[in-house]
DNA sequence: TTATTTTCTAGTATTCCACTTGGAATAATT
DNA sequence: AATTATTCCAAGTGGAATACTAGAAAATAA
């Protein structure tokens, strides 16, 4: 019961972006070496966040990735839903009624996920890349 | 990113005792009948529960299962806990420092995941068997 | 033209999930 | 004593997902 990489990591790169946002294109590899993990995978990440509209992209030499975006208008939520698809805590919620709980009494445990998994998405939801970045500047000093 | 069947499973069981508490053992088929799902597989997630004291067995003919204590004194969380390890959104909270997030200054995902956690957490572990149980009542009616 | 970058496609080793199988031990019933 | 109902235990398994890697093609700047 965890976030894989997938979500980790994109927030962390999407966090590099924002801490670089304005100041053109950032190349993967600069990325990926100021978090530490491999270039080829994090280029993957990328593909599903430029998909879903949150960076863009230049080719070529001095080229590379930015926010297509202000970092304040990117949320938590936004990245995760990109990389993963939507957080589901039980097949329940997302799921079609009834999915594993068949024979049970109108399902007692269908809501109790679904308050969990409305208090994730109220989390998420409301911390943008922004609130990153200043948190970040904080520890710093 | 969600519950494996054996939180989930684990949880509409035991909330099937909670029903049944008082009444002598149950077996494993009627447990797993009552739900529709597979008693061998049930079998196991019995045993963890068993391990973690949440549950008490008697075995031979007219044996079964039964909670350990009353339905009140059981969390959700504690179920959870029993089945699928306690649940991390990400290796960052629970494991060591820095696990993933290494050259990052001081890792700004950290502490959002941890507040997720704990919601998670607040959650689960303010609902108990009894709750369940009550609001099966009430949903029949 | 060369170096640098994204882009695309495919492959892969490992782990995890959701079970299944088969049998031994235990206890109640007949 | 035999039968039946149950827990207990250990191992196996097929499929999916995870977390990558590899390699080559296309685009662009210098």
């Amino acid at each position: 019961m965890r976030l894989s990489t997938k979500g980790q990591y994109g927030v962390l790169a999407m966090y590099e972006l924002a801490k670089r946002y304005g100041e053109g294109p950032v190349s993967i590899k600069e990325i990926a070496e100021s978090q530490t993990f491999s270039d080829a995978y994090l280029e993957q990440l990328f593909a599903s966040l430029k998909k879903a509209g949150l960076i863009r992209s230049l080719r070529g030499a001095h080229g590379g990735y930015q926010l297509s975006r202000e970092p304040s208008q990117i949320s938590i939520r936004q990245i995760i839903d990109a990389l993963e698809g939507p957080i589901e805590f039980s097949a329940c919620v997302g799921g079609p009624e009834g999915y594993i709980c068949k024979k049970s009494d109108a399902c007692v445990t269908r809501e109790l996920w679904k308050e969990i998994q409305e208090s994730i998405n109220a989390i998420i939801d409301n911390r943008s890349l922004a609130d990153l970045v200043e948190q970040g500047r904080r520890k710093q000093q």
